[in-house]
DNA sequence: GCCGTTTTCGGCCCGACTGTTTTCAGTCG
């Protein structure tokens, strides 16, 4: 059966119908069940074209009849009639304006059916002719906030990565914390889930004084502008653009708070509804009998007991499937930050890379590793300086004086190996299994059909020097999108090839991505964290690629880089064929 | 529109903050 629409698409409509439903003012539950489908399918491992064939789509919790027959007819015809018809009642620039600050679907039917506005510009200018404060239910206020907010989507809509949040969070963090008047702090949001990117810095604290904290937050120097301050809580905006909120309870509240502003939403949800099926409700500041009386708890981990669940670690709670572990006493055990002991594919001055491989090798000494693999260019990758077969052998030489002299950690010898348009590799078979491992990796021609990428990273898997491919999917976070490619079947051709799959540690890329990993376990997939570090701080970033890994589920097993020098090096022979 | 350890109908998580109200709707997380 051939899909007119894939899976990516069905999703992205799925969401758009939930927000003309909120629009057109719709039942929210109604809303909710769209947007929630939207969720079910992305992150159910299986392909969509399985689900239909199989007929496990309407069986899937969360799609019912109704839902099964539109996502049906939108993956077989392309097209929907329910979704053409809601479409056509508002112009496609409305979801510009839902994403100025304050504006929800409400608010937004109002302006465009009283004043007909329908972008960004036709508000701004109804702002400064205000006409807006005139309208019921909008004011002076809402006006002037509606200009600072189409300023905010103008200039900050991005959201960033994990790396920038963290790093702006942290003097943040650290005067909550220090505060005097501050019993307890912690990160919450998707900061403490460790999430790839994040959009705003949420902070809590337990106090006796709480508006001590707040005046102390809305005044700390990295503020730039206040966008709400309550009694409890406040929102800034920090001079780099990034948006932050502090939170502040009592300190018998504070686990429950904590719990709640760590989220997810879907997790929080998720909660909520088993608290109730023992007759409980939650909320952040308790955890209540239906006789009103209060369950107490210290910390976490007492909220999830109190619930017989498991623990469960922040990065698990995007409400996929945590709570079903947790009930069944099956949350994995995730790997830790320490566990690493030694990476692949990192680059050198004799590719692109800055760092020599005597530099890198101390790099990742002092990191406390015992190995690490040099990666550089294929000779396909021009523009990185790849090496030909010639400086190859080169470098193969460096790696084995290196070596002899004993360094702080064994060098292995590698490639990071273009792959060609048509899945053949940029060097001899006889080369490659001459490395000690390959990545193959596509860094040009990337404007295929999913049909002909997937066959090209397959044909590449397939090929016995390989170890893994690198970077799987190709993006870069907030800047481009990953390449057409249906990840579920190259997943499959690496599990039946005995290869691994490279969880890429660089900030930007993240990739694979955490969402696929779960489904690669499942297939009994081994896994290599790597940083494609191209200089010395680069070797760092494989803290993130262990973020990945946790947010994926994974323990220490299903990682390869956490073995022994000796361990890892047959596990890497099982890769080549014989 | 979905779903069932109170249920096949009537729920669907819950509270802070804001602005525009004169008791509350909308938005957000």
């Amino acid at each position: 059966m051939d899909l007119i629409l894939e899976k990516k698409s069905v999703i992205q409509i799925l969401e758009e119908i939930a927000v003309l439903l909120d629009l057109a003012g719709e039942n929210p539950f109604k809303s909710r069940a769209y947007s929630n489908a939207a969720r079910v399918l992305e992150t159910t491992g299986e392909s969509l074209e399985e689900l239909i064939r199989s007929g496990q789509l309407g069986e899937t919790k969360g799609i019912g009849k109704a839902l099964e027959e539109k996502i049906l007819t939108l993956a077989v015809t392309g097209t929907l009639e329910y979704y053409e018809k809601l479409r056509g009642q508002f112009p496609p620039t409305l979801f510009d304006l839902l994403k100025i600050p304050n504006l929800g679907p409400k608010k937004v039917k109002t302006l465009y059916s009283t004043l007909g506005i329908q972008s960004l510009d036709e508000l701004e200018k109804a702002c400064q002719a205000r006409i807006i404060r005139a309208l019921s239910g909008f004011g002076e206020k809402t006006e002037q906030r509606i200009l600072e907010g189409i300023e905010r989507v103008r200039t900050y809509a991005a959201r960033v990565l994990l790396p920038a949040a963290e790093s702006a969070a942290q003097p943040l963090f650290e005067s909550v914390s220090s505060h005097p008047a501050t019993l307890r702090a912690s990160l919450c949001g998707s900061l403490r889930r460790r999430r790839e990117t994040i959009k705003d810095i949420d902070l809590l604290a337990s106090s006796r004084e709480p508006g001590e904290l707040i005046e102390a937050f809305t005044g700390l120097p990295q503020v730039k502008t206040i966008t709400g301050q309550g009694s409890t809580k406040a929102s800034v905006v920090l001079e780099n653009g990034i948006a932050s909120d502090l939170r502040v309870v009592a300190d018998d509240e504070f686990p429950f708070a904590l719990n709640y502003f760590t989220g997810s939403k879907e997790h929080n949800t998720l909660m909520r509804s088993r608290a109730r099926t023992f007759g409980y409700r939650l909320n952040e500041y308790a955890l209540t009998r239906e006789n009103g009386e209060i369950l107490s708890c210290q910390n976490e981990e007492a909220i999830y007991w109190a619930l017989e669940l498991d623990y469960i670690p922040p990065e698990l709670r995007e409400g996929l499937h945590e709570i079903g572990w947790a009930m069944n006493r099956a949350v994995p055990s995730l790997i830790e930050y320490g566990d690493l002991k030694g990476t692949l594919h990192c680059h050198t001055r004799a590719s692109d890379g800055e760092a020599s491989l005597e530099e890198m090798a101390a790099a990742a000494g002092a990191l406390g590793y015992q190995y690490l693999g040099i990666g550089d260019h294929s000779k396909a990758a021009f523009y990185a300086n790849g090496l030909d077969e010639k400086r190859l052998a080169q470098q193969w030489e460096e790696i084995d004086r290196y070596n002899r002299q004993g360094g702080p950690v064994k060098i292995l010898k590698g490639s990071e190996v273009d792959i060609l348009r048509d899945g053949e590799l940029d060097f001899a078979e006889e080369i490659l299994l001459e490395c000690d491992f390959a990545v193959g990796s596509v860094h040009s021609q990337f404007a295929l059909s999913e049909a002909e990428m997937t066959q090209r990273l397959i044909c590449a898997i397939e090929s016995p020097g390989i170890t893994f491919l690198g970077h799987m999917t190709g993006r870069l976070l907030l800047q481009r999108e990953p390449y057409p490619v249906d990840v579920a079947k190259v997943i499959d051709a690496t599990a039946r090839n005995g290869k691994w799959i490279e969880i890429n540690s660089n900030p930007w890329r993240l990739d694979l991505d955490w969402r696929a990993c779960l489904e690669a376990r499942d297939k009994g997939v081994l896994f290599c964290i790597n940083p494609d570090a191209h200089n010395t701080a680069g070797l760092a970033d494989n803290r993130y690629g262990i973020d990945v890994a946790r947010k994926a589920g994974l323990g220490r097993e299903a990682i390869a880089n956490t073995r022994e020098l000796n361990d890892f090096c047959q596990l890497l022979k099982k890769t080549r064929p014989g």
